[in-house]
DNA sequence: CAATAGTTTCAGAGAATTCTGAAGGTTCAC
DNA sequence: GTGAACCTTCAGAATTCTCTGAAACTATTG
């Protein structure tokens, strides 16, 4: 049954992507449902995903707010259904972009403040060959902070162009490998 | 007492740095034990680290375990001295990479392996308009994995040069900032 | 406005992660 | 070899995270 083997394809992708989203800090839920939405290439009641993932109708809700707040779905409002559709959003350059922004906007701020504060801290304290020192590595870290901070998201954000050496791979790659099946080599 | 004040603004960098590790996908115990080696400036033995960060000599023997696994920390061993010393790794890049290399070859096969198998499944099925779009998308999603991956590989290894304009600040900065002190200028 | 379909929220259950503390190694000095 | 100092390991404790299921809420329909 094709419906099957479509649904097993399914867990699996979601789960791989799962598991990739994992280790970058968020949970496998929020990658395995972004993954079956993705699949589904046109927007899904939550009721569907909850089936399709085999979660409850609490999770599917919290997790879709997760993955809206993170600008990786996008709530669909279709005339006339009563229910509400979501889909993914497919753009992955913009999605990786957002989730960057969000984590800098977040942390940077933070981060930064705390890193100064503590220099100002040892900075009050009497000097001495090892505070002095103490200084010195907080300040490297604090601008490799600021470094990195800057460069990633020079890299994020020129990346659109650069990537055109992979023939638009990224944004539309789909014509490309349409015709490459099993067997082919 | 300086030592007291040396002692918290310590803490204060630690769980700064923790917080972005933790963001990143790993312990927050892992950013801070790093972050006291770097601060430290010079290879502290396992019972000072747990002094510092109140922490189990278990906890602490762990977490340098992993911390050595991900080429962050270094082991050292002093002749003379009984116990043994670990120092943070403190060339940020060479950090980076590594772990970026880390995670690739922890999830790129295998997520690989799993989306190919899950566009093999999918092609074994009969032909509909359905599976077929879902064979695309999967592909793309796959070209995606593969193209970040070569990206950012490529970004990673790159950057070591383009990071000069900002003054080596990455590598060896210590000399740089070594005299500056507030109020310099 | 009552009934219904759909979604969100949230307390508590259950699962997973991380830490502790003790036992067991290892190394080195004597 | 023995003892001391130190590190590692690991079972279970403690903590944290995530999900469930039910109740509350919202919007639509008749």
């Amino acid at each position: 049954m094709s419906t099957d083997q479509l649904h097993e394809a399914e867990l699996l992708a979601a789960d791989a992507i799962g598991d990739i989203i994992e280790h970058w800090g968020f949970r496998k839920g929020l990658g395995r449902l972004w993954t079956v939405l993705f699949i589904a290439g046109e927007p899904l009641p939550a009721q569907a995903i909850g089936e399709r993932l085999t979660m409850s109708a609490g999770a599917v809700s919290m997790s879709l707010t997760e993955l809206q707040r993170w600008g990786v779905v996008h709530r669909v409002w279709r005339p006339g259904e009563r229910k509400e559709f979501f889909e993914a959003e497919t753009d992955f350059w913009r999605m990786i972009s957002k989730v960057f922004d969000e984590r800098e906007r977040l942390l940077a701020g933070s981060v930064r403040g705390r890193l100064e504060k503590a220099v100002g801290l040892l900075q009050k304290a009497p000097q001495s060959p090892e505070v002095d020192r103490a200084v010195d590595r907080l300040n490297r870290l604090l601008a490799f902070v600021v470094v990195a901070q800057t460069a990633l998201d020079g890299f994020i954000k020129s990346r659109q162009v650069d990537f055109t050496r992979f023939g638009d791979l990224v944004r539309f790659p789909l014509r490309a490998l349409q015709s490459r099946r099993k067997g082919d080599q």
